[in-house]
DNA sequence: CAGATTTCTTAATCTAGTTCATCGTCCGGG
DNA sequence: CCCGGACGATGAACTAGATTAAGAAATCTG
């Protein structure tokens, strides 16, 4: 028995980095040796729904890669609104870069949707890694364009769309998640109550 | 005379590239030799009021970096209404990042508000120089992270703040160009009409 | 499986911000 | 020096979306 579950437990592991490295390949080619030293910096962990990554007023520390399951980071406003900025399923990268990189308090909030496993990176271990394995500074200058690509994408569309507009770039843009999560999330992260969002989806029907 | 002239354009280059070495200096310490390589990619240019850097449909090229005066960045909606995301007053780089980094059609335009002096780096030189200077990779990582959280702090304030307190935000965030630029200007950026912006102030001075 | 809690829908009312139209002002160019 | 076109202020009518409330459906939890 103690085999077997060892067995699962290795497996498993192998198969949240399988994932991982698939992800860095797209981007940079490393030796064995150098995606050893990055892999021996990520620590897996398991949350469960509604279980915090990280809190507001922490200073953020990890980056965490998403293996499977969903989670979102979000800022509560005066009111204790929350705004959803990000969603992160299965495959993308997550945290607050701000708090991250300037190493201040964090805005945001970052908690799993639904049960995840993740893969987390210090900040501290990433700069390391940065020297030790120069060419991944690309792979996360690349994320961070990126990021920066769809963090501007989200503010022309918030400036420019209508409510019923950022509900269909929605569909469009996250087909998957649509019928995986709570509604009142989708509200929150195009930015209009969930009782509007529902009058806009019953008039789709007609 | 000619003397004379080749004397001020001397003078004149150095120093903007004197604002730019001090920008990257913050950042990042090169050699003499490798300061050398970056600036010799570095085109300067002078723009006129309303003269543009970037239509969008066109693919960006160029960064760049504003040694004197005011570019913007700015989208166009369905309904030819502008819309502001960037401002980019001396001793900042502006450009559409986006469509630079996929070389996918822009999506934004880049003018000049006022007559401005630049400094441009093509995306192509810029990623030669990263393999000729890997330290400039750094550079630019730093400066997209910073682009990043901006973009971030702006989603958020858009989506959790009252036009009133995006305006007193931006006076704070920007208290130079309050008097340096038309009204309209602010207006597009924080997200409202003129005419709204323009009943806001009427209200601050009762 | 029952009760509790969260989520979704519907509808009436309210409001921040838009739209449209008008007028005074400030420039920059001929 | 004056004139045409942008810029800003103001006000009245209008609308997208918020707020409030209340019931129905779905989903945790023991």
């Amino acid at each position: 028995v103690v085999g077997k579950l060892r067995y699962f437990a290795t497996q498993s592991k192998d198969m949240d980095t399988a994932l991982f490295l698939e992800n860095m390949r797209r981007h940079i080619k490393l030796t064995e040796e150098e995606e050893a030293v990055v892999l021996s910096k990520l620590r897996p962990g398991n949350m469960k729904r509604k279980e915090f990554l990280l809190k507001q007023g922490q200073v953020a520390r990890d980056l965490a890669f998403v293996v499977d399951g969903c989670l979102r980071a979000f800022a509560l406003d005066d009111n204790g609104f929350e705004h959803i900025l990000q969603f992160a399923p299965t495959g993308w990268w997550i945290s607050d870069m701000s708090s991250v990189i300037s190493r201040r308090e964090s805005l945001l909030n970052v908690d799993a949707i639904k049960p995840s496993q993740v893969l987390l990176l210090s900040r501290e271990d990433q700069l390391t890694l940065f020297d030790e394995v120069p060419k991944l500074e690309r792979y996360f200058r690349v994320l961070t364009e990126n990021g920066l690509v769809s963090s501007r994408m989200r503010l022309i569309e918030n400036l420019s769309l209508t409510a019923r507009q950022r509900y269909q770039r929605f569909c469009q843009t996250y087909p998957n998640l649509i019928n995986e999560i709570p509604q009142k999330y989708i509200a929150s992260f195009i930015g209009v109550t969930p009782e509007f969002l529902s009058k806009i989806r019953g008039e789709k029907l007609s």
